[in-house]
DNA sequence: CTAATCTCTGTAGTCACTACAGGGTCAAGA
DNA sequence: TCTTGACCCTGTAGTGACTACAGAGATTAG
């Protein structure tokens, strides 16, 4: 039993995974945590997906490369389902997000430019004294 | 039966935590995984930790700020154990790291930039229509 | 004597997956 | 017809770097 590949309505989890990019074993996981709605069945037991399947797990994936977390992307959904959503909701936790980012930027370079600053410090050279080790030690 | 608080030398595994800032749990977890040796124990079977863990503690905390990871730093400290380490060898490590923050630097600013753009576009009006949403469902 | 504050142990939970073992199903080729 | 390979199913365990908790024993202050 062949699954209907002419109107792209039903995929199996594999051609799902493939078409979004997504890894196999995290949609079942997606599903277990809820954010993905439990697809219908085949009569062998495979996942059927349609459509809203894959525009739902899109959502998802693009959220995730944007650092948004699980409960946050949750969280969005939620409110795009309850049909109560509002431009100015989204926009705060959008922005809520972006703090969030900018803060971890922050920390990184502070990170990068300690490190940079020190590792210039170093003579490279084969002998067992390092201005590395020393700011690590103090 | 204290212990010696005048010449600091012997500490309990509260009061280490309390010098350097570390949790109490995150001690013995160190501890388990092989990153801070063993320390004797008291007859009551207490850790008692005197100023050679204090600054191996010090140096694992400081590399953990630093966002090395707990094997580079396993690594390093094995490297400065062995009596082998030389500066040179250290600041290859060091600018493997430093590339790895660089690498996740950009990666912020990509998602920063977009999230900015998109928040940007959004009006923050109490409408169902929002850029936001857009941009994740695309 | 008692209550508070240490310490000990092992284990489970966090986040967001990823991988694996051990099986069932299905389509195509020899 | 048989087999091979590619799919799918399930539950569970592992990752990294902790953190928290339960249930117990030890010590100290009042």
């Amino acid at each position: 039993m062949e699954v209907d590949r002419v109107s792209g309505k039903e995929l199996q989890r594999g051609e799902l995974a493939r078409r979004t990019g997504c890894n196999l074993e995290t949609i079942r996981y997606y599903e277990k945590i809820g954010l993905l709605t439990e697809p219908p069945r085949s009569a062998n037991g495979y996942r059927i997906y349609g459509d809203a399947h894959i525009g739902r797990l899109r959502f998802i994936l693009r959220g995730r490369e944007l650092g948004f977390a699980i409960e946050e992307i949750r969280g969005l959904m939620t409110l795009v389902d309850s049909g109560n959503e509002t431009c100015a909701e989204v926009k705060a936790r959008t922005e809520l997000h972006l703090t969030d980012v900018r803060a971890k930027i922050t920390d990184l370079r502070r990170i990068e430019s300690i490190l940079a600053r020190t590792a210039a410090q170093c003579s490279g050279d084969a002998v067992p004294e390092c201005p590395i080790l020393d700011a690590l030690a103090s």
